[in-house]
DNA sequence: TTATTCGGAAATTAAAAACA
DNA sequence: GTTTTTAATTTCCGAATAAT
């Protein structure tokens, strides 16, 4: 940009326009104005006390993060979420949080649930912000994880909640309430993929660790409605799908049919 | 085609906070 | 004390719109 002129005059400066400063300026002249600089310039920078922006939105942030939530529901605050929209909450699904319970469950729960494929999982948070499936499925495998015996807190929790025995139950809760949340923003029947068989098993899981039965049993049969009408209990359904994918489906739907007898 | 308007990016400035 | 960070304000580019 040009050197921009230390004052423009009040015709240039009401039509955001070039000035050049001088009186008549060029504009005035052009347009056969009187050219004046009467306007009194107002004190630029922060007022008062340090005007806090950027204070008040790492604050907001702090809030909307896991720990400050359990926090808060341990302490008896208010919980309203202060995102009441169906769109994920920004900040609660942190990626060191997303990170550690991937690692702990195929460190830990894959043998016994072989329904995801790593490599697959790792890629669908870098798009889980646009995509709700993703992002549903990545929320209830932490809130599962969360539940497990011998996962802790995330690193990086700064209410020192490990010292609560309960906060990993708490933080599971928030978890699922949030996947349900989003959930209901969009059509998730549209498209029965894995990820939305997954996520209802996750769901399914938590629901039966926090003692909500009928719940847990209505994911359930939820997911199995749906492994019914897309035809998952035939062995043509596999054929065309590519064989990891394939397999993915089987075990998942060995798991559901299992779980449920 | 020319003139005018105006959204908003970039620049400028100054107060507060951080640092030595 | 000086430097850095932050935010309020100003200038004016350039796209959209109106007038001729």
């Amino acid at each position: 940009m040009m050197q921009a002129v230390k004052r423009a005059c009040d015709a240039c400066h009401r039509r955001k326009a070039k000035c050049d400063g001088v009186n008549p300026c060029r504009n005035c002249g052009q347009a056969r104005l009187s050219c004046t600089y009467n306007a009194i310039p107002q004190k630029k920078g922060p007022k008062g006390t340090r005007a806090n922006v950027i204070s008040e939105l790492r604050e907001t942030q702090r809030q909307m993060s896991l720990s400050a939530k359990v926090q808060n529901r341990i302490n008896g605050g208010p919980c309203a979420p202060p995102n009441p929209g169906l769109a994920p909450t920004p900040g609660l699904l942190t990626s060191e949080l997303i990170k550690e319970c991937i690692a702990f469950f195929f460190d830990n729960l894959y043998p016994q649930l072989p329904i995801l494929d790593r490599n697959s999982v790792e890629q669908q948070v870098l798009y889980m912000e646009q995509n709700p499936g993703a992002y549903c499925l990545l929320t209830s495998l932490c809130a599962f994880v969360m539940l497990q015996p011998g996962m802790n807190m995330p690193a990086g929790d700064p209410y020192n909640l490990d010292l609560f025995p309960g906060a990993t139950i708490v933080s599971s809760q928030l978890l699922v309430e949030e996947a349900v949340k989003v959930r209901k923003g969009y059509e998730y029947l549209d498209s029965v993929s894995l990820n939305v068989l997954a996520t209802n098993f996750f769901l399914f899981a938590c629901h039966y660790g926090l003692e909500s039965h009928d719940r847990a049993w209505h994911y359930l049969r939820e997911a199995s409605t749906m492994i019914h009408l897309t035809g998952m209990h035939q062995e043509d359904h596999y054929m065309k799908l590519e064989s990891v994918e394939a397999s993915r489906r089987r075990r998942l739907f060995w798991l559901v049919y299992a779980t449920e007898r």
